[in-house]
DNA sequence: TTGTAGGCGTTATCAG
DNA sequence: CTGATAACGCCTACAA
């Protein structure tokens, strides 16, 4: 009878089985020839005493830990959740655990998050929109694998997973050009952030395509939260001539701004339209359905995990890849094919059997 | 000059250094007495060569990993994302990383997972509303400390920290009859989870408290997202007579609610109100915003960690704690002090200086 | 105050 | 096919 309480190593399995551990190990790891007999035997004695190899020192050997680091700035909201359900899948598939950490928005404590994973971690995925691609790289320990989401481009040699922000944004702008808005306000993200620059680019660039002017006026500055975007609502609602449509650099900010029109008595879409970016899952539940342009957000994350573990075997070639988005119409805009009022019937809702039957959705 | 592109070791800071190992270990990790002058020049050398001690071998000794895992049954969403969020600012304060998992509904996969865990951290945060605590441990390594989050009571010896369910939900109905409501609805989670069996019972008590009659077709199973509570309400609009009020066992369903009785043409709360649970921060963002029982969500995580961290210095003994809930009175059930209607002017809103001044807080 | 040396549990490289 | 045995990098008695 081997001891209980303790741990219990290859050696005890070594013992137990009758032969060296040389053997037990390359059972365990399938390497190397093993008679059957041998293996049946090995592996049966480390079943019954639930033989479980120690991670340090087989990781102190191998120098792999399988293990992703995931720096992300936040680790709230659908977006960021989103983006790690789908890191986590994709990590459970390909065998890799998951060290994740929060709130890194500046250079010092990216690279602090960063040193403190240091040998933790097979590979690093970093969303850090705030900061320039090559800062971040500057601070990482060379030869660590590493995946950036969504940061600005001039980044050769770097591999990355982006969201088609300009283009986007630029869609969406010119849907509602084309729905007859003459002032489409933008609430925007922080200018220090990339995703929210770039969304603002296909803005300015939609309108000035359309032969309009960007009016200074309606472009407010928020901060992708709800509440930032429901402060901003208010600001344009205090401008004259008001603008007719709002067109917020997130959905976060559209959700808040849509608030702030309703305590108004603003009504939407006949006297305001609205729109979102990222179409997060709750977006086609608020009070009018919100349009927004849609990101395959978890798509993000599993994309980011997939590149990360070829770049693990070194196989690739580093690439900047970028994920189309698809406009999605839906009532805030009034922009539908169907007319938001036959929404009031339930019944006909049934009949079409879909959720959000006028839901509409541009290439 | 020392050997680039290779690891550098602790040997190599202690001949760099011109001492030995030992003493460049107890200057790395001040144990043992050093001298001042040799722990300076040995900090210079190893800061210089940018030295970062080995985490497996450290590990293996040391048999620590700085590192918390924590199992959740998703990890997205509002609700869990928030969890994260706490469990992360309070794992980063006491210096430990967090490994996480999500998708972790039944037992088979929670043993899976708890089994990759075994050895990468130094203790568990686990939360799995469908599963008996008892047979959560019972899989689990012996020794390995371990918090629940919103787990069944007679879960003797095992730490837990949880919501009060019961009390949170009693309250809101409650607070429904008084406002004068006769068939009040239940969106309930499904059967199988503790959370949702606990919010059901509140709901029956507070009913039957009033003297009122709990109406099986008032109750209906929803799963704690959107759509679900969107077909929920659709159901209950079928009924005949309707109830007056919806009290949503989750602020998801709830949100799902609303967007299907606006759909139907049902105005909120006039004709309808409705109510959700868990006060995630978007509630009071959508339209009308929503009457809900606050949680500390954030606060749940954050109390993980430290008992956790309690539980692994093995002072603590074993408790089952809970926080405290709170009525959070918007204008989706039409309880407020405040007339609906007054939100229509920004302008009273801008001079009281808060967001929701209509919002009230009972206890 | 400092150095020597043993051992943590695995894997990998050799012989046999 | 199997078995010694040397690393892996670090911590920690025990000596000096």
């Amino acid at each position: 009878m081997l001891r209980r309480l303790v741990t219990i190593t290859i050696k005890d399995v070594a013992r137990e089985a009758g032969f060296s551990v040389a053997t037990v190990s390359r059972v365990l790891n399938n390497s190397g020839p093993v008679r059957d007999e041998t293996r049946r035997r090995i592996e049966e004695v480390a079943s019954r005493l639930r033989y479980a190899p120690n991670v340090a020192a087989r990781s102190l050997i191998t120098r792999k830990t399988l293990t992703i680091g995931v720096l992300l700035p936040d680790l709230y909201g659908e977006f960021f959740s989103e983006v790690i359900r789908g890191i986590d899948r994709a990590a459970r598939i390909g065998g890799y655990h998951l060290l994740v950490s929060g709130s890194h928005n500046d250079r010092e404590e990216i690279e602090a998050a960063v040193h403190a994973m240091h040998g933790r971690v097979d590979g690093l995925i970093v969303m850090s929109p705030g900061l320039e691609p090559r800062s971040i790289v500057a601070g990482l320990p060379r030869r660590l694998p590493l995946v950036l989401l969504n940061c600005e481009e001039g980044s050769n040699g770097i591999d990355s997973v982006n969201v088609d922000n300009y283009g986007g944004a630029r869609e969406m702008v010119q849907h509602l050009l084309g729905l007859g808005h003459q002032r489409v306000a933008i609430i925007g993200g922080a200018a220090d952030n990339y995703d929210a620059r770039e969304r603002l680019r296909g803005y300015r660039d939609a309108v000035e395509a359309e032969g309009g002017t960007v009016y200074e006026e309606l472009l407010v500055e928020g901060d992708f939260t709800e509440s930032s975007g429901h402060k901003a609502a208010r600001k344009l609602l205090g401008l004259d001539p008001r603008p007719t449509a709002i067109f917020a650099a997130n959905d976060s900010m559209a959700i808040g701004a849509l608030s702030a029109l309703r305590e108004a008595g603003v009504v939407v879409p006949e006297q305001m339209a609205v729109a979102g970016f990222d179409d997060i899952p709750i977006a086609r539940y608020v009070s009018p359905p919100l349009s927004s342009v849609h990101v395959p957000i978890r798509g993000l994350g599993v994309r980011a995990v997939e590149r990360l573990l070829l770049a693990m075997t070194d196989l690739m070639e580093k690439t900047r890849e970028v994920l189309p988005t698809r406009l999605v119409v839906r009532e805030s805009c009034g922009g539908s094919t169907v007319d938001a009022r036959k929404t009031a019937s339930a019944e006909a809702r049934r009949i079409e059997g879909a959720h959000n039957p006028e839901e509409v959705v541009k290439t």
